[in-house]
RNA sequence: GGAGAGAUGGCAGAGUGGUCGAUUGCGGCGGUCUUGAAAACCGUUGAGGGUCACACCUCCGGGGGUUCGAAUCCCUCUCUCUCCGCCA
């Protein structure tokens, strides 16, 4: 969420930056402000109240000691009828920070100078394009007819086993996600990510910790039974890693990376847009997650970038990078890049990365700070990245590929698979 | 699943109603000594709010209660550990 500082440092200039996203933050940030008035006042009160019963209740210790009893009780007495009052006032004044941290909750983080205005999806902006195009015959196949006919990919089966969105890999299949996994993994430990294996289930302190709760609540899978999430991505359990810490200078900047299986409700999606692997409630993704300093965030962001776009070129894949507009930004994202693949017989692009800088928002839930040399303390800005998602550079590969022979296998992945064609 | 123990500052570990935000040890930082280092010794060392800066306030797992006063007593929730059982 916001800071405080943030807005009382400049409202117009978040209140102009929100509607950037679509968000109208007049009545809010004019609300927090005042509110924010209002709880320092009730705070020097309440201290002032707390600091007199303090010397009183002292005394009465002192009087006791001193065997001075019934002056003592003379002074409880007094005592209480300012107890009262306290009580009033404290308890405003929790009501008002209560009310503060709802309604900074409720408002999106800001987009940063370079995000471009825009509603949807429409609006966002091809920043950058590479990778081969394929020209593929009239009678291409899709990537679902490919899984079957090569027996990669059994639909039926996973509706069988969980239902829809569950799919079950077979042979060469489970051995090229296999493979995509461990090249991810690698190319990411030889890019300086320090390799991390996290639970994937996490408890909803960690939920709000990365601001999948209390607003995202529906598209996580629920253990009511412990009251644990399923991740919807390792974002999650990485970035709470650092939650509630302080960490000193010289350890930033912090580079994980991490594998794991990511399951998403993704309630309300239908249509094409889930045929295949084009979007599941399990599938692998490896992700990548930066702790950084301020002035560091947006040099990380764009190495970041070089990194998936790395990947991308050793799959050989057709790839742009769109910057995403305002309205189509998350709510916690100050900045978000996303990657997509062009899926030749598909004849469409599929977001295979998002990668994104959060700048403080997310470590001001987290109190994720680092102390500088200056012994202060300050929130790290937070980043992370998919480096990448599975599924879809499965269904782009599969759909590239194919040739009258079979589905050739990237240069890159074969010392993982252990076979260069798909037949 | 059964039984028990516990949750205190970076760590270890005291503290059972009245200057306790907290003894002490380790670690960290600064200094003395040393050519330098180690050792030894001295000092310092939690977070948040508030303030120009102080003052002051809050925090001893979370929430509630008793009391003039709670880390200390009561209730409740959560979590951790140990033993037994089951088991990858």
């Amino acid at each position: 969420m916001l800071t405080i500082q943030q807005i009382k440092e400049n409202p117009e200039r978040v209140i102009e930056r929100l509607a950037i996203k679509g968000f109208e933050g007049k009545e809010p940030i004019d609300k927090v402000l005042a509110l924010d008035t209002r709880r320092r006042e009730l705070q020097l009160d309440n201290d002032n109240r707390a600091a007199e019963l303090n010397k009183l209740a002292a005394s009465i210790g002192k009087l006791m000691k001193e065997g001075r009893k019934d002056e003592a009780e003379t002074v409880k007495a007094d005592v209480a009828a300012l107890k009262e009052t306290q009580k009033t006032v404290a308890d405003e004044l929790t009501r008002t920070e209560n009310e503060i941290r709802d309604i900074l909750l409720s408002v999106p983080n800001l987009p940063c100078d370079m995000v471009p205005a825009g509603k949807t999806a429409a609006d966002n902006v091809v920043e950058k394009t590479g990778g081969p195009m394929p020209d593929l015959p009239d009678d291409a196949l899709p990537h679902w007819e490919l899984a079957k006919k090569y027996n990669l990919i059994d639909f039926d089966l996973g509706v069988k086993i969980t239902g829809a969105g569950f799919p079950v890999y077979i042979g060469k299949g489970a051995r090229l996600q296999r493979a995509l996994i461990q090249f991810f993994l690698n190319e990411a430990g030889k890019a300086g990510y320090l390799e991390i294996q996290p639970p994937y289930v996490v408890n909803e302190a960690s939920g709000y910790g990365t601001g999948q709760l209390p607003d995202k609540e529906g598209q996580m899978y629920f253990v009511n039974e412990d009251k644990l999430y399923l991740i919807p991505t390792a974002e999650v359990p990485v970035t709470n890693i650092y939650r509630d810490v302080i960490i000193p200078e010289e350890k930033l900047p912090i580079k994980n990376t991490a594998y794991s299986a990511c399951f998403r409700r993704e309630a309300g999606s239908y249509g094409k847009d889930v045929r295949g692997l084009n979007r599941l409630h399990q599938f692998d993704k490896v992700e990548i997650v930066r702790i950084e300093k301020p002035e560091d965030s947006y040099a990380a962001l764009e190495e970041m970038k070089d990194h998936v776009q790395g990947l991308l070129e050793k799959l050989g894949l057709p790839w742009h990078i769109l910057r995403l507009c305002g309205g189509d930004m998350s709510f916690t994202s100050a900045i978000t890049f996303d990657f997509e693949v062009f899926s030749a017989a598909q004849k469409r692009w599929l977001e295979v990365s998002s990668v994104s800088n959060f700048e403080t928002y997310q470590a001001n839930r987290l109190k994720c700070r680092y102390r500088g040399a200056d012994k202060k303390t300050r929130l790290c800005h937070t980043l992370n990245g998919s480096a990448l998602a599975l599924p879809r550079i499965m269904a782009a590969l599969l759909e590239n590929n194919q040739t009258p022979r079979g589905i050739v296998v990237p240069e890159c992945l074969r010392p993982y698979t252990g076979f260069d064609i798909i037949d």
